[in-house]
RNA sequence: GCCUGGGUGGGGUAGCUGGUUAUCCUAUGGGACUGUGGAUCCUACGACUCGGGUUCGAAUCCCGACCCGGGCCCCA
């Protein structure tokens, strides 16, 4: 093996392409249907992009490097300061509020691990231009729609920056930004000494620790109770509010901080087992970035799912098929791409050999080729689950059936065989697919 | 960035208390069985991750790099 593959990327096979391919379609039903629109950045910007309010955290991560024209790129790390960047750019005078969904790669400089990646890729969903609770409610529920639809379940966490924020509006920007960083960490020693670093009196200090220790039934009561009437604070109870009338489950998480520092209000993160340390599967919230980009102060909320992780746990059935292939001799090969052709304008999978190979042999690797495909169904489905209901046919065309101008029809689980025209082979081909397609839809029922 | 386990043909493995041509299964290409499949047989292809060191001799012992897995940190 002279070449590999640079360390944390990764290659996707056909059968593992199908899957991912499978779960990125159920996220973007729910996306569209909940009336947001495709959009797609460039895979690289320029690096300010990211160092301008992303977080410390961020930074040692960025692939970076230097262009022809001596410009300083990043490939991007995360998808929401491009989609504002584009909004700023190109968006501003639109109709609000704006409803954008992607799916792409993002590349981190990182120790790989389960479910952590160089270059990974993130599903994920912006609303530019509205501060409203009815926003922040949707985009979670949305989130936690599109893990259901994924067949993931998770742990819901809200919090909200403001609150914690209104508390330490004597405190620096810049010390806050660390002090979010200790809570986020769960780091209370370093943030009981940071704190004694900057003198804060005892009674702001204890506010602050029952602040993020909030959790729960009563956390908002008592969250009130320390901060006041404030208007984060209200915007938060009717965020709850919604959340309930969406019949969501969650847990209120006022330690909530997030890794980027741009979040203002509502974050909120969705936790998962089997993951490892890697735990969170999705992360979001509201945010102000428009303005640092040069646009107008403009409200907006998001969040991103780490696809890759969800992969991991999540729980999909394998598809089956109806697959046909078709079976000739050296001396009907002109007329085997015909019926070939057929078949496929009429939308079925249609195998020929292009091996050259033998009558004999061509059957073989009809059956060789649907081994390794269970082979592969097994390690990423965990099991043989509808493999039974999927049907390969065999299409073999010899002098014999042309002379009658036919074809031999033959199915390969019973061995069965039938000599049929080619119109009689595509509607029984289309019978078959819809007997297929209506036992999937009644298991799905089933399972719902 | 830190801690930890591991790398033998494409996949799965034996060998790993140093000693001939590195074992077996499977997959793949070709062939036999000459228009009916998952079998069998023949044949071809094909590996000790890389670089140093110890040694008469290294897949085997030591060090480093690279890659994979797991745990921190951080995040998706």
């Amino acid at each position: 093996m002279e070449l590999q593959r640079p360390r944390g990327t990764r290659d996707f096979l056909p059968d593992e392409m199908a899957k991912r391919r499978y779960v990125e379609n159920k996220l973007r039903e729910a996306a569209t249907r909940w009336g947001y629109g495709e959009i797609k950045t460039p895979t690289f910007e320029h690096i300010e992009l990211f160092t301008l309010k992303s977080g410390e955290g961020i930074l040692g991560e960025i692939y970076n490097f230097k262009d022809k024209g001596d410009r300083e790129i990043a490939l991007r790390p995360e998808l929401t300061a491009p989609v504002v960047r584009m909004y700023v750019e190109e968006l501003q005078r639109s109709p609000k509020p704006l409803k954008f969904f992607y799916f792409d790669n993002c590349f981190r400089y990182e120790r790989p691990q389960k479910g952590r990646f160089r270059e990974f890729f993130q599903f994920g969903v912006e609303i530019i231009g509205s501060a409203r609770p009815e926003s922040d409610a949707e985009v979670i529920a949305l989130a936690v729609e599109m893990l259901e639809r994924a067949g993931v379940r998770g742990d819901l966490h809200v919090g909200h920056l403001g609150i914690v924020r209104a508390l330490m509006k004597e405190i620096q920007p810049e010390h806050q930004s660390k002090i979010m960083r200790l809570v986020d960490k769960k780091d209370d020693k370093g943030l009981e000494e940071f704190l004694d670093e900057l003198q804060i009196p005892d009674e702001l200090r204890g506010k602050l620790f029952r602040l993020i220790g909030l959790r729960g039934e009563n956390a908002v009561h008592e969250a009130r109770e320390l901060v006041g009437d404030i208007e984060a604070m209200s915007q938060f109870e009717a965020l709850l509010d919604l959340l309930d009338v969406y019949g969501l489950e969650y847990q209120v998480d006022l330690g909530i901080a997030r890794g980027l520092d741009y979040y203002t209000g509502m974050v909120f993160e969705i936790y998962c087992e089997g993951l490892g340390a890697q735990n969170q599967v999705c992360g979001g919230g509201a945010y102000r970035l428009a303005q640092l980009f040069g646009g107008e102060d403009t409200p907006s909320t998001g969040y991103a799912i780490g696809f890759d992780r969800i992969m991991e746990v999540c729980k999909v059935e394998y598809q089956p098929q109806i697959r046909v292939a078709v079976i000739c001799f050296d001396d009907t090969r002109k007329e085997a791409i015909k019926i070939t052709k057929e078949l496929r304008d009429a939308g079925f999978i249609t195998y020929l050999d292009l091996m050259g190979r033998k009558f004999r042999d061509q059957l073989t690797h009809i059956n060789t080729i649907d081994n390794a495909r269970y082979e592969q169904v097994i390690k990423l489905y965990g099991g043989m689950e509808n493999t039974e209901l999927e049907q390969t046919y065999a299409i073999i065309v010899g002098t014999d059936e042309l002379k009658a101008g036919k074809y031999t029809f033959k199915e390969m689980g019973s061995g069965q065989q039938t000599l049929m025209m080619d119109l009689e082979i595509i509607s029984r081909l289309k019978e078959e697919t819809k007997k297929l397609n209506d036992t999937m839809e009644g298991k799905r029922i089933l399972s719902a």
